[in-house]
Order: C-alpha cells, then sequence, then structure tokens
DNA sequence: TCTGACTGCCC
DNA sequence: ATTCTGC
DNA sequence: GCAGAATGGGCAGTCAGA
C-alpha cells in the first residue's frame, strides 16, 4: 500500500522489509480504527454555512462556556475589557552606532587572500587520503573497543591519582595509551605541515565522524584528538578551530549576527548549482537538512576550476566578513560571499559550511562537550613528563567550564590555555564586571511536592517569578552601567532608563556589581505589571529616554559581584541580605523580587496564588543555605527550581484541538512530522479556526504513529471552512480532514497578529494564539466538534488575571 | 514611501 | 520557552 | 541529570521590492 493521497517522498527510515510489514499492519489498523469516531464529522462534512464571522455579541453566554472547558474553577467571571495589550507608536529613528564594545581579539590582515594555498591544488586530491588515514586510526582504536573496552575510555576509567594509590600497572598503561596517541598524531600525518595553516578539511572529516557517533565519551575523543594536532602544528588556529566547533563567531555580547537564514541560503544554493530553489526546497524537505542538499547538489556539478581550499582561519574570517555586510544590497554581497564559500569547498566541507551558516551543526556537539573536548586537549599536550590520567583531565574539564561560565570568551581563555598550565586559568580568567556571566537556570517541577522532595532537609525560599526578561547588570569601578540578556546580548542601549536608574539605588560606597534581575513592563499610575508582550514592543537597539513608551520595573534577585568580591561561592541568604542591604528600593522602578521563606505545602500553594495573582508566571525556589545555595553559573546546574501553574495538573486548562495540517520535520524528525497546526472549532461559523502549531510533547513514538495515522486523512486542499494564515512559515505541508482531537497545554493566550482563533470576539480583527503550547495526549474520546471552541478561548483569554484587571 | 519577507532574540 | 532521548 | 536537538508565539530591525 503506498502513500496516495499526497505525493510523498519521504522514505521512512525502516527497512524495506519491515516496511512493508508495517503497512500492512497499518492497513488493519486503519479499517479498524480511524472510520470508527468519524460519523459526526461526515455528517458536517459539508461546508457550513458560508457566513461571514459576524458574531451576534454574547458575552454572557461566553462566560458561562467557559466553565466547562475542564478546569476545577475558573476563578470569578471576566471583567469586560479589551486588550490591554498597547502598541506603542513610537518613531525615533535616530540612527547612531553607539559604544560597540571593542573587540578584544586583534583583528588580523582585514585582507582576503588566501595565496599560500594556491599552488596546493594537487594536494587537495592528496588531503583527502590524508584525511582518511587519520581517520584510520581513530577507527583502529573504535574497532579495539568492539573486544575490549576502547582504550581511551580506559584511559579514562583508569582510577589512580598521582602517586598515593599504586595502580602502577594502570598509570603505565594509560601513559602507553597516550605515547601512542600522541604517535597517532605524528605530524606527517595530517595534511598539513606544522605552522601552517589548519585545512578546513581536518574539522569537517571530525564532524563527520562525530555526527554517527551517539556516546558523548567518543564524541569527546573524536574532538580532543582533533583540537591536539591543532595545538601541535598550528596553536594559533586554535582559537577559529574552537569557534567553528561550537558554531559561533565571537563572544555572544559583542553581538556579531550572521543574518543569514535558510531563505537566503536556499538562494545561495540554487544560484551556486543552477537548480530552482523550489527544487531545493523539495530536496529540504526529502532529506531533513540543507547541508546535505548542498553538499549532494554540488557532486552532481561539475567543478570548473578547483579552487582554493579552505582553511579553518579563512573560513571564520570569511564567516565573519559576511556578518558585518550591511545596509543596501548586503543580501546580494552575502549571497554570493555565500556562493564563493559553496565553490571552495569541497565534499563534507559542503554540508558544514551550509550548517555554519545555519547556526546549528547537530551533530550532537555543542558547547559544553567542546569544553571538555579542549581542556582534555590541553591537558594532553602538556609538553612535560607530567602523565595525565583520568583525574587530571576530568580537573582540566572542570576548571575549564567553570572558568567559561564565569567568562564566556574564548578570545581570551583560549590564549592562556595556550600559554600557561591549564590549572593557571583561574589567575587569569575569572568573573569580572563589563562581561556577562551565564546566568543561572532552574529546574521546571510538576508541583509543591517536587519541590519538597527535591528539598527535602534544605531551607529554601520562594520567589516570585517575574514574566518579563532576564537583566544582567554590571557596573564596573569606572561606573559605566551594561546590562546583558539571558543569553548575554549586551542590551546596554534597550534600557537608558534603567541606566540612568542605577545610581538612585546604590549606596554611595558602591564602586562595582553585577545584578542578577527581572525587567518588566510597568504601569506606574496603576502600579500593575504588564504582560510580557507589552514588554516586548520596546524599541532594541539605541532607545531613547525621553520616548520610551513602556516603562519597566527592575526585580532584583541575587547578586554576584560587589566592590571587587566575587559573590557566587558565598550562600544565598548571604547574597540575598548583602543584596538588600546595598540597594535601595525605588517605588516603581526597582524592588527587591518578592520572597517568602515559606516551607509546608499550604503556605507555598498559598504563595504560588498570590504570585499568579499579582501576574507573575509561578515561583522560584531556591536553598538558602550551604553548597546547594551557590550561584552556579551555567547551562549545567539547574540548582533553581521553578513552579508554574501551568506545570501542574489541572491547574490550568487545557484545549482540545484539532490537527489540521503538518510541517515536515527537519534533522532528526526527518521523515516524520516535526510540527502540526492546531485549530479551535467556531460553533457559529462552523469554521476550524488556527490556534498555533505545535512541536513539543511528543515521543519520537508518536511522531512515527501520527505520521502513519494521518496518511488516511491527508486533503490535498485545506477544506473552505479552515481560517488559517497563509504567510511563510504557517502554511502547512500537508492537509488533514478535522478527526483527530489532542489536549494541549499551554501557559497564557495570547492576542495574535497570525492565528484565527475567536477572531472577532476578543478583538476585531486579530485572532488567539497559545503561547508555549505543547501535546498532553490523544484525545480518543472526543470528537472535532467537541474541540475547544471559540467561545471557551475567548473566554479563557479573558479569564487570565493579567489581561482583565 | 510603504509593505512583506526574513532574521535574531526574547520568552 | 517545553519536551524528549541517549548516555 | 546532563547535554543536545527537536519544536512553540511574537516582537523589532533590516532589507528588497512594489
Amino acid at each position: 500500500p503506498s502513500k496516495s493521497t499526497i505525493e510523498f517522498f519521504f522514505k521512512p527510515k525502516t527497512q524495506p522489509p519491515e516496511e512493508a510489514k508495517k503497512c500492512e499492519e497499518k492497513d488493519e489498523e486503519d479499517s479498524a480504527d480511524s472510520p470508527a469516531k468519524l460519523k459526526t464529522t461526515e455528517e458536517r462534512a459539508t461546508p457550513p454555512t458560508r457566513k461571514r464571522l459576524r458574531q451576534v455579541d454574547s458575552d454572557d453566554e461566553d462566560a458561562d462556556k467557559a466553565k466547562t472547558v475542564g478546569g476545577p474553577s475558573s476563578k470569578k467571571d471576566e471583567a469586560e475589557s479589551s486588550s490591554s495589550v498597547a502598541v506603542p507608536a513610537e518613531e525615533v529613528l535616530e540612527k547612531e552606532r553607539c559604544e560597540q564594545p571593542e573587540s578584544s581579539r586583534k583583528p588580523k590582515d582585514e585582507k582576503f587572500e588566501v595565496t599560500m594555498k594556491a599552488a596546493k591544488k594537487g594536494e587537495g586530491a592528496k588531503k583527502e587520503e590524508g584525511a582518511d588515514r587519520v581517520q584510520s586510526h581513530a577507527k583502529a582504536s573504535n574497532d579495539k573497543s568492539e573486544t575490549k573496552p576502547a582504550a581511551r575510555e580506559q584511559e579514562a576509567a583508569s582510577d589512580d591519582d598521582q602517586n598515593d594509590n599504586g595502580q602502577d600497572e594502570d598509570d603505565e598503561e594509560v601513559k602507553e595509551e597516550i605515547l601512542k596517541r600522541s604517535s597517532m598524531l605524528d605530524t606527517g600525518k595530517l595534511s598539513w605541515k606544522p605552522g601552517q595553516p589548519v585545512p578546513y578539511s581536518h574539522l569537517a572529516t571530525m564532524f563527520e565522524k562525530v555526527e554517527k557517533e551517539s556516546k558523548r565519551l567518543e564524541i569527546i575523543s573524536l574532538v580532543t584528538d582533533c583540537l591536539r594536532s591543532v595545538i601541535e602544528t598550528t596553536p594559533e588556529d586554535l582559537l577559529f578551530c574552537v569557534y567553528l566547533c561550537v558554531n559561533k563567531l565571537a563572544p555572544a555580547h559583542e553581538g556579531v549576527e550572521l543574518g543569514i537564514g535558510d531563505m537566503i541560503l536556499k538562494k545561495a544554493l540554487a544560484e551556486a548549482t543552477g537548480r530552482q530553489v523550489k527544487d531545493i526546497q523539495s530536496d529540504y524537505d526529502k532529506v531533513g537538512d540543507l547541508g546535505t542538499v548542498a553538499m549532494k547538489s554540488r557532486s552532481t556539478q561539475r567543478v570548473m576550476f578547483a579552487a582554493k581550499s579552505l582553511t579553518v582561519q579563512t573560513l571564520h574570517k570569511s564567516l565573519l566578513q559576511i556578518a558585518k555586510m550591511t545596509g543596501k544590497d548586503s543580501g546580494t554581497l552575502k549571497k554570493d560571499k555565500i556562493k564563493s564559500l559553496l565553490v571552495a569547498a569541497k565534499g563534507i566541507e559542503t554540508q558544514f559550511i551550509v550548517r555554519h551558516l545555519q547556526g546549528k551543526m547537530r551533530i550532537g556537539l555543542a558547547e559544553q562537550t567542546v569544553l571538555v573536548a579542549l581542556a582534555h586537549s590541553i591537558a594532553l599536550s602538556v609538553p612535560q613528563g607530567t602523565k595525565p590520567n583520568k583525574q587530571i583531565l576530568e580537573k582540566a574539564a572542570e576548571t575549564l567550564r567553570e572558568v567559561y561560565s564565569q567568562l564566556p570568551c574564548y578570545d581570551k581563555i583560549v590564549p592562556v590555555l595556550l600559554k600557561e598550565p591549564i590549572n593557571n586559568l583561574p589567575l587569569n580568567c575569572y568573573l569580572q564586571p563589563g562581561i556577562p556571566v551565564h546566568p543561572m537556570l532552574a529546574h521546571p517541577t510538576k508541583g509543591v511536592s517536587e519541590v519538597l522532595d527535591r528539598f527535602a532537609d534544605q531551607t529554601f525560599t520562594c520567589e516570585y517569578k517575574y514574566d518579563g526578561e532576564r537583566g544582567q547588570i554590571h557596573m564596573t569601578p569606572d561606573g559605566t552601567v551594561r546590562i546583558f540578556s539571558r543569553n548575554s546580548e549586551d542590551n546596554t542601549s534597550k534600557y537608558p532608563d534603567l541606566i540612568a536608574l542605577m545610581p538612585k539605588v546604590i549606596k554611595e560606597q558602591t564602586k562595582s556589581f553585577i545584578l542578577d534581575a527581572e525587567v518588566v513592563a510597568y504601569d506606574r499610575e496603576t502600579k500593575k505589571i504588564l504582560p510580557f508582550q507589552v514588554l516586548s514592543t520596546r524599541k532594541r537597539k539605541d532607545a531613547n529616554e525621553d520616548t520610551i513608551t513602556v516603562q519597566v520595573c527592575l526585580f532584583a534577585f541575587d547578586i554576584l559581584y560587589y566592590n571587587g568580591d566575587p559573590l557566587i561561592k558565598r550562600s544565598f541568604h548571604e547574597r540575598r541580605e548583602l543584596l538588600k542591604s546595598t540597594f535601595t528600593e525605588v517605588e516603581g522602578s526597582f524592588a527587591f523580587a518578592k520572597s517568602r521563606d515559606a516551607s509546608d505545602t499550604e503556605e507555598i500553594l498559598a504563595f504560588l496564588n498570590d504570585a499568579v495573582a499579582d501576574s507573575c508566571e509561578g515561583l522560584m525556589v531556591k536553598t538558602l543555605f550551604g553548597d546547594s545555595s551557590t550561584y552556579e553559573p551555567a547551562q549545567r546546574s539547574h540548582k533553581w527550581l521553578k513552579v508554574k501553574k501551568d506545570y501542574i495538573d489541572g491547574m490550568t486548562d487545557s484545549l482540545d484541538l484539532v490537527p489540521i495540517g503538518a510541517f515536515f520535520g527537519k534533522g532528526k524528525r526527518t521523515g516524520v512530522y516535526g510540527a502540526f497546526l492546531l485549530a479551535c472549532y467556531n460553533e457559529e461559523t462552523e469554521d476550524f479556526e488556527a490556534i498555533c502549531k505545535i512541536g513539543t510533547g511528543i515521543s519520537d513514538t508518536q511522531l512515527k504513529e501520527f505520521y502513519d495515522a494521518f496518511e488516511p486523512i491527508i486533503i490535498s486542499e485545506p477544506k473552505s471552512y479552515y481560517q488559517y494564515d497563509d504567510s511563510p512559515g504557517l502554511l502547512p505541508n500537508v492537509w488533514f480532514e478535522p478527526k483527530i482531537v489532542w489536549e494541549v497545554a499551554a501557559a497564557d493566550l495570547s492576542i495574535s497578529p497570525k492565528h484565527k482563533a475567536a477572531i472577532g470576539l476578543v478583538d476585531e480583527s486579530r485572532g488567539i494564539a497559545l503561547r508555549f503550547p505543547r501535546l498532553v495526549r490523544v484525545r480518543d474520546d472526543k470528537g472535532p466538534e467537541q474541540a475547544t471552541s471559540s467561545t471557551q478561548v475567548a473566554a479563557m483569554y479573558r479569564n487570565q488575571a493579567v489581561i482583565g484587571q
């Protein structure tokens, strides 16, 4: 049985025989399963009355229906009020590039040339072989791992310390292994000579191996080997290698953006290969990866002339050039530059260059792993007779991760790594005002009981979790104030009002600090917190303090540094005391996050309810004393907990929605749908109105099941009674009959510029969408007409705490 | 000059 | 943001 | 539990083209 309704080029990854079997099974299911409860839909299947959505107003009715949605209590009946989402019309066009923090990197030759490689054409072919040989030793050790634990794992597992704990044998083995591996790194076997630029192919072949490997320890080894050979031949290129491995161009706070997305990439690819964009697109849909598409497109195209081979350094430089292009025709220039890169790329390089440009490596290698590998490679490259063992390597990794979380800047770290023993790194690189720290994050919990479980015997405190934007505020001893976002972007020019505020909230003796806080939109007249959506309308760049339309209140909750002292190793209790004693609240502008040192379920629940009533998302829960209460600036260690009402079963109404279309999945979702378009049901018009896409909360198993289960109800055109937005990104690849119902959880409902749910009920021309939608479960027991109705959606919107005030 | 597509970054 | 998964 | 990779709504900024 083949996919009938639509031409589906996806090939399930299963083997042919299995596939056939599966299809048979599926057929049975189909006949047994799907048609069952579809009658109601069929009855109504003819396009319903086409009356346009001029609704008879029915607010009372709405309110009543809202109660039936399924939540435990729908609070007070909604107070009639229209949208409070102000859309300020600010037009301050003051174009003035100010204060771009000068990079600490030393710009090398600004000129673009690759002369040294020009004559290497002949070696280009050999290079591949050379790379293969390099590969082969790695493979050899892989092969070994099948008979006995991989040598490198053994090395990692060898458990002796320097001298005390005997075990000389292991030690010897480790040493031997390391020597062996050193010899593998014999520069003669590499495709470039010591001191010469590292070819990009060196990285690309490593990426290729990493992509096929899922064991993290193996991945670390692969990257470690790769970086070691760079350290031992051309250490100047290490920084560029690291940048390419983590797929960044510069430290986050420097704000270097590529400005390249799939669209430009597809166009460039089309032009470079003489193909049509739509063909590229259809390949992309099939293959799920633009890099692969690019590589395959190129291989079918004859090479005009061999281009200069790419080096790690020239590639990084080219990417930076692309990032710096701006203004008129920059699009074309970027495209041309990309084309030249694609032309210069050979084989597998093409694939990863495209992924660099996409900003997604998706090979299972990212920052944390690269940090470990970098540390290992440095530790293993120490020339002196120190014999690295498991503990030394682990310590090196831990040191580097710690340092990087406090000073996320390879420009500063890598040179030190190359010059000094890694143990000295913390002496040179450490927390300092002016450079953003990785902010501490929180682990989501499903309820108060989980909080009590996790913090069993500890003293903790609960804080309001404000719905705003993280703001990390730095003041350096010279009095300069900078504000960084959660992702270390420099938001200083977005908040001139906060910059101006800081002098009013500090004490006289304050010279420098790092504050952790939440920036929240705030109405000073009503003294109310405003929704996130309002905050997000603020000007982003070069805002002028006099023309600010959305006022803001800063809620401080932590302090990481004060007058020269790093505080991150202090207990939270201590930090909080210091915060409160060194800063002063200013009505409507600066406050400490509201907190309560609650300890029993009742009290926490009550506080959670207060938080929600006060327009917050929920609570943050933090231990107060001891090691668990230090500030851990890193992605890892989510030592804080967050409790949001929509995490808790039954505390927030969920919605029952109908999938009306789907989008082809990318990457690991290639071959199945990656996301679906969901709709609610308008009982008046009998339309299905799109309310959101959904792509999370779905297990891999479900993804496959859904792919098969929807196949019989694929339709070639959207129903005339589907209301949706057809702008790019929201137009499904495939449409479905309205037959399935899914239960979906969400944090909030918002007025949407795109989605059509309840259009005309709350806002004249705009519909409603869901914030943070995720699949809860399939509702086998419901038909599409029993889906949440548009009036219910409208009522849920009005019932939100923040809206109707 | 206006608009829509695209991108990056907030959540 | 939320969620899932291999290690 | 970490690390990584899928995926969401929606805003301002930018740029190409109408």
